[in-house]
DNA sequence: GCGCGCTGTGCATACGAATGCAACTCGAAA
DNA sequence: TTTCGAGTTGCATTCGTATGCACAGCGCGC
């Protein structure tokens, strides 16, 4: 051009910025490597010289050099429920804090994540995390291999090769009937999430677990599969019972707000007062007074915690020895289930059951 | 290890396979390359060689080389409100289809999106969609030298440097304002989004210009910036007045659940007969029986479709010619609101209002 | 039989930054 | 003045892939 500042269609790079500053293009990489040996001289005119021309590091020529892309893959089979955006923000935040960047996947709700697999690994990612879904263990077998952490997210599996974070949900489940068998409740409902999904299975089982010692052994079983419709379908199915239970756990919030809403708009129950309903999350709406849903919570700010902690430490030591973290929930009393005669405590404004 | 297999640590690349395959490294880089020249037999070998050593190529290399990283960059400013969530999922669909990835920045909500450009830069994104958030106009200008397209979601900025994809607002504004009016309402309240927003702006003046025709120019006005717990102080507010509007608009559906439950629960209203409410997006809980929200609709799928055909308009060509394309949303009358003694006409279980 | 063109292949280089190594600078100590 | 060493700096190479170029091989037409 004109010898002022070269206006150059395509992006600046350290060559340029070394020229323009009158120094190698290895003091430029260093003026941009914190730690690395520079005097306070060369740093001043090279950080000059880049803020003119307008400079920014190649973080993708970086990767290559230093086999470190920086990118995070997450893998959310679906954001329907308020659960996962709620996830995925917070991560967002740990992660960039971090100085992390968040690749994301998502629509693979039923299917495990295979299909994306390929994408994710050829951009070399530092670390993943899976929400709601799982990897065949042929993968997870090969993340290992290669020295990329794998954290499942809400999930768990037998198998040893990836770390998961998940919360108590058998105790959340066991929680639930207790609380329910104290409302002196003497039917019961479960609506189920997918049902080869660890949370649905744990949860279920506590409740089981509970209701056994209140010597009630049937439960009335449908499936939702973690979807709004398909939990309609479950509920009008349960309700039109002759029989119907008193209470229903609901294996989500996200069902159980369409469980109510069909409860009350197309069967015309009052609840809790004809019917009670319990869920899990303590999601959004579940928080609404038009639900007012007795939930456990799963604690979003210590399981993206616990996720993200497991990540760095595993990308610092190179070491892939799976953790497994398991988070407390606890029972949050709304208004969606008749409440037991005593041990209801309040506390800060939320109400809690300690029998 | 033992002469079989080369278990390697870290990642096979492709000179390895061209070792193995017993060609150079360009037929390897060929037989991924498609439409690259390279024999059925070769490509073969090659390809047998790959699936051996279980190669995947290196995306962030090829980007390197190439100057394309096949990453769009989405900004969103927060997920809280489920319409972006769905976008989010629609915009991996549709991008993953054009083999494009997501680098997800979330959690910028009021302050504009500077602080996360310079991490979207120095990845080499080839595009960026920017979703309930702008860029300053300098960051803006810099992105169209750079040869990167930007395209603005569901906000318009009047400066021209950025791409729109936006829907009629202000049609939509003025549908509800008639419909509201038709109903025989007389008096009107507006909750409005962030003030600064351009949707924010067009509802509104929509909304005005409807409610001018008949006469009505005083509108109640409070300020919910798009938030849960800002529009339930906004509604407070407003329902304590002691001449309450008879009918709100309130600027989404996101915070029209929330007005609603503060109308009905705290304050003890029926809606639609003491109140009635109106909102914008038709995102889920909209169509929930217990709001059953009267709104605009704002087609995502469409929305989605525009804006990446212009982003891959505009990768293709290389030319940054800032392109607004706007959308046609549709009122959808549900529950929430008063209907108007005519002009209520039902298809295929939808109800519209066709005055 | 010769030359032409086409397809397929390998060689060499480029992309942009990081880094080991050697060389240099400069001040202080001998 | 000489020597030593800590602190800087530049050179050259590296990461893994894409691609222009030259060349080999082959078939075809004249």
């Amino acid at each position: 051009m004109d010898g002022g500042i070269i206006v150059k269609k395509g992006a600046v790079t350290s060559s340029q910025v070394a020229d323009h500053a009158g120094v190698s293009q290895s003091a430029v990489s260093r003026t941009f490597t914190p730690g690395a040996s520079i005097s306070p001289k060369t740093r001043a005119k090279v950080l000059a010289a880049a803020k003119e021309l307008g400079y920014r590091p190649n973080a993708i020529a970086r990767s290559l050099i230093t086999s470190r892309s920086r990118i995070i893959a997450v893998v959310m089979a679906y954001l329907e429920n308020l659960f996962y955006p709620d996830v995925l923000e917070e991560l967002g935040r740990r992660l960039s804090a971090e100085n992390y960047h968040v690749l994301l996947f998502t629509g693979f709700k039923d299917r495990d994540s295979d299909p994306v697999f390929d994408q994710l690994m050829q951009y070399r990612v530092d670390g993943i995390i899976l929400a709601s879904t799982s990897l065949s263990s042929e993968l997870s077998e090969e993340c290992t291999v290669a020295g990329i952490p794998v954290v499942l997210f809400n999930r768990t599996t037998e198998r040893d090769s990836a770390s998961s974070v998940t919360t108590r949900n058998r105790d959340g489940g066991r929680m639930l009937g207790e609380f329910l068998l104290a409302g002196n409740h003497k039917s019961f409902g479960y609506i189920s999430g997918l049902e080869n999904s660890s949370t649905n299975r744990d949860r279920l089982l506590g409740f089981r677990e509970a209701l056994a010692t209140g010597g009630i052994h049937d439960i009335v079983i449908r499936t939702g599969n973690y979807s709004r419709p398909e939990a309609e379908a479950a509920a009008r199915e349960m309700l039109a019972l002759p029989d119907r239970p008193e209470a229903i756990f609901v294996a989500n919030d996200h069902m159980a707000v369409a469980v109510m809403d069909v409860a009350r708009y197309e069967f015309g129950l009052s609840i809790p007062q004809d019917l009670s309903i319990v869920g899990y999350d303590d999601v959004g709406p579940a928080r609404w007074p038009s639900y007012g849903i007795t939930s456990v919570t799963q604690p979003i700010a210590g399981m993206v915690e616990a996720t993200v902690d497991i990540l760095m430490d595993q990308i610092a030591s190179g070491e892939i020895e799976p953790q497994h973290k398991v988070i407390a929930g606890e029972l949050v009393v709304r208004t969606s289930a008749r409440l037991p005669a005593k041990g209801i405590t309040k506390l800060n404004g939320q109400t809690f059951y300690r029998p």
